[in-house]
DNA sequence: GAGTTTGAAACT
DNA sequence: CAGTTTCAAACTC
């Protein structure tokens, strides 16, 4: 079975007794933990216990910055952390070697002001979480392929294209049904950001921006199409942002823009939103903590750019054209649904671009 | 603070 | 892969 049963077992009791005296928890071990039943096959032996001596010089939630999914699950508010990716979970069944764990989720350690027991996400259990984390992250891996096919069928083209781009978290927006995205249960709305066109939830009222599900199944095609995501892997394969939304399908890198012609996507905190253009401003309050200035200047000139290639844009220079018959110039918009054909079409001039119009429609036909 | 609700993760 | 269970946070009282 592909789904590959992420279970690891915690380090033996006798280790975790160690940890507890060594480390003083305040949460001591009453009860040996119970190593998770009948492990999957991608089951983690747990590391053999460090000195604790050793260990403990490591700060908690320290991690090596290794995250997972950026906010997997409702996360108990991003202030009450504390700096060090510490988010005072109160887990008792996880172990805190699970998403459910905000915690481990966030890339830190548990420390002496979580309430969680039994707890495995401590420095002295380094090499267990981390090989925790990074099953995870396979397996997140081949869930964000998995969605990003299942929306896009040409996405495995760009998949092979961009190999790395699978190690991208999911990212796959919330998918409340009764919350109507109004309550901290709902991600995004938790974000402060409003639901994209990837969220599946029912009947959104999130105030920052529904979700009404006006992209339109070509539109979505294009704007997957254009994902690049990121490819940082080396860097990033466990720094991942907050969110476990989507990320942002558009790509920065290419100035051939995959936004399809009649909706405007803008990229607010790894969302998209269908949004005029005119409307289109950086929105630095919803961007997430990390995001930087850069960032916002990045967005806003990437739309202005994607204005000059409009399809408006595009019709403008189009009707002006004499050389071009009715018939071309009714079929000419078709030639525009490619973003790309339309930056070609409007950086070039005169003779040339009808001449080039005229070849793609031909080829269209 | 206990119980309920909620939605994501984990599991079957 | 869809359905179910488990989990922990958010919420309600």
């Amino acid at each position: 079975m592909e789904a590959t049963p992420i279970s690891v077992k915690p380090p033996s009791p006798a280790a975790a007794a160690a940890a507890a005296a060594a480390e003083e928890a305040p949460a001591p071990v009453e009860e040996p933990p119970v190593p998770p039943p009948a492990p999957g096959p991608a089951t983690l032996e747990p590391m053999a216990s460090q000195p604790a001596a050793v260990v403990f010089e490591a700060e908690p939630c320290g991690m090596d910055q290794l995250a997972l999914t950026p906010n997997t699950k409702r996360q108990k508010v991003e202030e009450g952390a504390d700096g060090n990716g510490c988010k005072h979970c109160t887990c008792k069944k996880s172990r805190c070697l699970k998403l459910y764990c905000p915690c481990f989720t966030g890339g830190g350690y548990c420390s002496e002001k979580c309430g969680c027991h039994p707890c495995f996400n401590k420095a002295l259990y380094a090499e267990t979480v981390q090989t925790t984390r990074k099953v995870l992250l396979s397996r997140q891996k081949r869930l964000s392929l998995k969605i990003n096919r299942r929306s896009e069928p040409n996405a495995e083209a760009v998949e092979d294209t961009h190999h790395s781009s699978s190690s991208t978290p999911p990212r796959r927006g919330c998918n409340c049904k009764k919350s109507s995205c109004l309550k901290k249960y709902c991600d995004c709305y938790q974000d402060g950001t409003g639901c994209s066109l990837f969220c599946r939830c029912e009947d959104c009222k999130n105030p920052f921006g529904k979700n009404e599900g006006l992209l339109a199944e070509e539109s979505k095609r294009f704007l997957y199409t254009g994902a690049d995501l990121d490819h940082s892997e080396d860097e990033h394969d466990f720094v991942i942002e907050r969110s476990p939304r989507l990320q942002s399908p558009i790509s920065k890198e290419s100035s051939f823009q995959q936004t399809p012609p009649h909706i405007r996507a803008t990229n607010r905190d790894t969302h998209m939103f269908p949004q005029a253009l005119s409307q289109w401003q950086p929105r630095s309050w919803h961007f997430s903590k990390r995001q930087s200035n850069d960032r916002v200047i990045d967005d806003w000139q990437l739309a202005k750019q994607e204005d000059s290639y409009s399809i408006p844009r595009c019709i403008q220079i189009l009707n002006g054209m004499a050389e071009l018959s009715q018939t071309e110039k009714s079929v000419a918009p078709d030639v525009f649904l490619l973003p790309g054909n339309r930056e070609i079409f409007v950086s070039l001039n005169g003779d040339v671009r009808a001449l080039w119009l005229k070849r793609k429609i031909q080829q269209q036909n």
